[in-house]
DNA sequence: ATCATTTGACCACC
DNA sequence: GGTGGTCAAATGAT
């Protein structure tokens, strides 16, 4: 599935490079050759997808489905079609005009003391998840297939719950940006609210994100969350969703209000 | 030994 | 000055 989205996310790249060097003096043959890159890229991407889902057809006949949450358009819609990518496609709030999410602080890491980075500065995203809460696990929220790191946790005025602060764990082997705040609800105990800030420039997924051999350095720079959300946002503008994982021990039903899980505690 | 987590302190912003 | 975000030393886990 990692190559597969190697796969898109670098035929993303090409794109983003041919509408770079989009112009009347650009040759036909030159954009020809772009096209044919991009086009086989993708292809081969969607030919590798038809066999993973027939074989997940032929082997999961009966993996058990999740029960209906509350969700956006555009989720219903990516689950439809790509179930495997909806636990990427998030609708982000803000982060969207120039495709850039490198953090402000580790561009002028140089001689000058790093800017701490404040509240509202426009590049987070915002998601309701529920919590794990099948084999005990309140404590954490579901994973979310990327690898984080905790670095810190503030007890929040007017909150019940602290709020925990984590970065992506190759942050200093690839400068990757990624950071996420995790905070229960008040008012549900059962979900967290998850802050994502500035997208992953590694794409490693899982909490062992060094399990493919291709996944090294050959990956690491592609750079997929802006461009997927583009089209997200594109489609439905800035909004606040819930978001559905796709693991199975997932408590979907938990975000309903009402149907909160079986009473965890916290430690 | 290495990596992750905890936690008090520091600092920027309001 | 209060609050939230981050740092970094101490500690724990593997």
């Amino acid at each position: 599935m990692e190559e597969i989205l190697s796969m898109i996310f670098n035929g993303i790249n090409l794109v983003k490079e041919l509408e770079f060097s989009l112009s009347p003096q650009e040759s036909p043959e030159s954009l020809s050759s772009s096209l044919g890159s991009i086009s086989t890229l993708f292809g081969d991407a969607n030919e590798r997808l038809k066999i993973l889902l027939a074989r997940r057809n032929a082997w999961v006949p009966n993996q058990p489905k999740p029960k209906p949450v509350p969700v956006s358009g555009l989720d219903q819609m990516m689950m439809q079609s790509e179930p495997d990518l909806m636990q990427d496609y998030r609708v982000r709030q803000g982060e969207m005009q120039t495709g850039k999410s490198m953090d402000s602080g580790a561009s002028c890491a140089f001689l000058t003391p790093r800017p701490r980075r404040r509240k509202k500065d426009g590049d987070e995203e915002t998601v309701l998840v529920a919590a794990a809460a099948r084999m005990g696990n309140m404590d954490t929220p579901p994973d979310d297939n990327y690898a984080w790191r905790k670095y810190g946790q503030k007890e929040i005025l007017g909150s019940r719950f602290p709020r925990a602060y984590y970065r992506c764990t190759h942050q200093k082997l690839y400068k990757c940006p990624a950071k996420k705040q995790v905070q229960r609800l008040d008012e549900d105990p059962y979900t967290f609210r998850v802050t994502y800030r500035s997208s992953h420039t590694c794409h490693f997924f899982t909490t062992s994100p060094i399990s493919s051999p291709a996944a090294t350095a050959t990956t690491v720079n592609v750079h997929y969350g802006p461009a997927v959300v583009n089209m997200a946002e594109a489609m439905l503008g800035n909004m606040e969703s819930v978001v559905p994982f796709s693991e199975p021990y997932f408590n979907y039903g938990s975000i309903v209000p009402g149907d909160a899980g079986d009473g965890e505690t916290w430690k």
